[in-house]
DNA sequence: GTAATTCCTAGAGGTGGCTCGAGGTCAATT
DNA sequence: AATTGACCTCGAGCCACCTCTAGGAATTAC
């Protein structure tokens, strides 16, 4: 089985442009054409490009991912360098997954802050009370959600 | 206590030509000059470019941070409009978090992946063997590290 | 008092990642 | 035979987000 660009561009949830983009930054180097031009995709290259977008969505930059996909086409030589680059993301991933938890934590913060500032009519509920007395009365709003 | 540009860099963990590239695109208008022009950071300054950050590695354009802002120099009357954007920036946080939980697993699959074809020196040990062998394979591997 | 450091503005330049338009090919349908 | 629609290339354009340079002013250290 094999798809157009077209196809390939649903089944991943990009757009046409984009693929086209990404072959010519030679992150396909691996898909093949009709006698007049036109890409076909096999089952693999969709593998491929699922993994692309793994990639990109854990921060890398198009440029290295490049890189990869070449080391891929090297054959088992590169293997310790597939594995490394793969430890290293693993290690940006969770620090990203750490960051988003603290940035997470600040918008529950502030979704508790104006709540009971709508609740009051007026920020100044909180610009009254010290810092302290903000931390106890969110932690008591966090229990109480439970 | 105030803080230069400098410092409030170092602090933040940013290039002085970020912050006054902030400043030119409305992020902080609350920042006052000393008479000679240089910019004066107070403490709630650099609370509120904490914020901005925040918002930042929420994944929120700069544009409408800026809209935040404004906003928060409107007073008590753009409450319902900041609350229901932490609720949102929230929303999209979490589905950032589930993204990137799906891409780790996936991530993690490759490290197992490549470290077996390390230990058996070729990547062939995965392509002689289907799919769901290597799915069962994974989860012993995973169920040994724990 | 002069040298070093830090600040300022305006505006140009750069990177990453698309996004699109023009002009053309090809295969299937009417 | 003409139309439709999906494909192609090339190159320009665009958006977000900085990043830096030039030229200048103010402050601090010796």
């Amino acid at each position: 089985m094999t798809y157009a660009i077209g196809e390939v561009a649903k089944m991943l949830n990009l757009t046409i442009y984009t693929l086209r983009y990404y072959d010519k930054e030679g992150l396909m180097p691996f898909v093949e054409r009709t006698p007049s031009g036109t890409r076909v995709f096999k089952e693999s290259d969709v593998e491929a490009l699922k993994i692309i977008e793994c990639l990109k969505s854990s921060g890398m930059p198009l440029k290295n991912i490049r890189y990869f996909i070449e080391w891929c086409s090297q054959g088992d030589c590169s293997l310790q360098q597939r594995y490394d680059m793969f430890i290293e993301r693993k290690a940006v991933v969770e620090a990203q997954m750490n960051e988003l938890k603290k940035t997470l934590e600040i918008i529950d913060y502030k979704c508790w802050y104006y709540k009971t500032a709508l609740e009051a009519g007026t920020e100044n509920v909180h610009k009254t009370k010290d810092a302290e007395d903000c931390a106890q009365q969110q932690v008591h709003s966090m229990q109480d959600r439970q």
